[in-house]
DNA sequence: AGTTAGCACTCTCTCAGAGAGAGTGCTAAT
DNA sequence: ATTAGCACTCTCTCTGAGAGAGTGCTAACT
């Protein structure tokens, strides 16, 4: 059972090793004034926090530390959440509206961002539609022989490729063809584009179609993860063992965070999620946390965005920071468009 | 004065410092066959090196290793280069040919399969026209009070941006207002489309000519720098302490490296340029090598592909892989054109 | 009942010192 | 010019001791 003052001495437990990056002692508790008893009883206390599992011990005469359980009481009734302040509001939005280029730069400035927003990793994933459509293609000349196909996805995302031509064509005649494309392809996906690849009998035009079909389909895959604030969360004393330096960032460079956080699917619309420390599927996040939020575009709540960071991370900080940029970005999106 | 059997001595030295990471003895050069003489005589000579200051001591009485000026004559003149095997040259054409998306993709391809190819970072810098040119311009409507803008520049890269409309204005309208950019912009630079703004009367047309001009001009800044490998190079043994990592990856990741590395005015066409340690300008580069090609597109040679790592690094095996790769994505951007 | 002081006990952390090991530099002989 | 031999230097690793921090328990106190 937890009783108030057990509750209470928790939080300040979880408060000051989050501070101190330290296994808190029943004498550091006793210290504060919220708490009018002795050390004694507070080490009492302590181990019957032990004994639910809300704290453990590195060995046997240390300091408590939080356990993830304990965070987790922590994370839904003990912290007090700090508000993102005015200032840091301004700040943001600020900076955000420098972002002149196309969705791809909005994301990743979003990430780098709250990445130094809570100084941690952070990550952003891009919507992703379920099904692509093409919004429309535009052909550039290149060469005598060759042809930028430049596909315009209903999300505001740009795909091109290089295409090489059979025979040469101006651009005047690369106008027409794209202009015989949008009729048949825009507003359409990629089965449409294939469809049409196959109808057309002039070799170009049946490639240029082919190409299109490819661009939109390949769109789904395309880089979606755009991560920031790797550097800085490696000053925190977690990773100051060179092995687990290296392990974390193999682990955050090889893209493999798609798996790693929980799909928009399984999260409800506007909710966040923190997942701490074995909370997560994945091994090697077991001493990380996740706080995730999604937000979307016009056609649905598809991106997420994410901190990770050590368990001991400043909960009260990152979780509002998290869902601020959240909301931002999807109201951003919906009003803006792109 | 370098003695025929005193350089054969820093040869050896040197080839054992890069395999091993440890100063070299004496006693261990004795063991080479190639070295018909006593660990005495080796120890003179040894001394003799340290005297030119090709060699030092890491204190009294450790091995020797190699100083920059030793790395130096071992690459002009001790080294046997170790030509790009067949095999290695048929992987990397392959996976270069996967690349399907346009030139950042394909730049960023490049950097990764180098950074694989020599087992350390790798800089790809986009080639830069001296002057930004339009090729075609793109209007794309996003919604009925905004359009995408996207200009495709005469060096295959696309940019874009988000535009809001004053009046809303349906696709073929934007089509028409594309075209009449085109007529006035295509071919042309970032002026030509300032004046384009100017001139123009109606403030959507010139709200259109503005942001062209702005996407012209921002197109020469925009990243340039792909960087891969760095958690490859962080398993090199110079890194293992958790100091030295992080100060790597802090500058890895500032977006700094414009600056550290030569530029491409400086070197001359084809022409590859090695940077040992104090050599290079920067002084977080000094415990650094740094080996650079240059390559070009249509426009002249003014991109560059780099290495980074120690200066423990394999300059017999990098050197040519740098040249190999530059030559490559030379041919292969005035060849296919982007 | 709950709280507290006191104290033994446990575990880590740091530091000094010793000894092994590696490798040189010098000297004297070849 | 080369080499063997040897003293010397410096690092690296291990050990053990002592300090320090903090707990857990017991017995007294409120």
């Amino acid at each position: 059972m937890l009783t108030e003052r057990r509750a209470d001495i928790l939080g300040l437990v979880v408060d000051e090793y989050l501070d101190t990056a330290e296994a808190v002692s029943s004498r550091a508790l006793a210290g504060h004034r919220r708490l009018r008893v002795s050390a004694a009883t507070i080490r009492n206390e302590l181990a019957l926090l032990e004994e639910d599992g809300y704290i453990t011990h590195p060995y046997t005469s240390a300091g408590r530390i939080p356990s993830d359980r304990g965070y987790r009481v922590y994370i839904e009734s003990l912290m007090d959440e700090q508000p993102v302040s005015a200032e840091e509001r301004r700040t943001v939005e600020h900076q955000l509206y420098q972002a002149t280029g196309g969705l791809d730069e909005w994301l990743s400035l979003s990430a780098a961002i709250l990445a130094a927003l809570v100084e941690n990793v952070a990550v952003v994933m891009r919507p992703r539609a379920r099904i692509a459509r093409l919004k429309h293609v535009q052909l550039v000349q290149l060469h005598e022989d060759s042809a930028l196909v430049v596909a315009v996805m209903d999300d505001g995302r740009v795909q091109q490729r290089v295409l090489p031509l059979h025979t040469p064509a101006s651009q005047p005649d690369l106008n027409e063809r794209a202009a015989r494309l949008n009729a048949r392809c825009a507003d359409r996906d990629a089965a449409v584009a294939r469809r049409a690849a196959a109808d057309l009998s002039d070799p170009d035009d049946a490639g240029l179609a082919a190409a299109l079909a490819e661009l939109i389909e390949d769109h789904r895959a395309a880089d979606e993860t755009y991560l920031e604030g790797v550097q800085v969360a490696l000053e925190q004393p977690e990773f100051s063992s060179p092995e687990r330096m290296r392990q974390a960032v193999r682990h955050l460079e090889a893209y493999e965070l798609h798996q790693a956080l929980p799909s928009p699917v399984e999260l409800e619309d506007g909710t966040m999620r923190v997942l701490i420390g074995n909370e997560n599927a994945d091994d090697w996040l077991h001493e990380w946390s996740v706080v995730v939020a999604i937000y979307g575009d016009r056609q649905g709540p598809t991106g997420t965005v994410a901190v990770l960071g050590p368990t001991r991370m400043d909960y009260a900080r990152t979780i509002p920071r998290v869902r601020y940029v959240a909301t931002l970005m999807d109201s951003l999106m919906r009003e803006v468009g792109v």
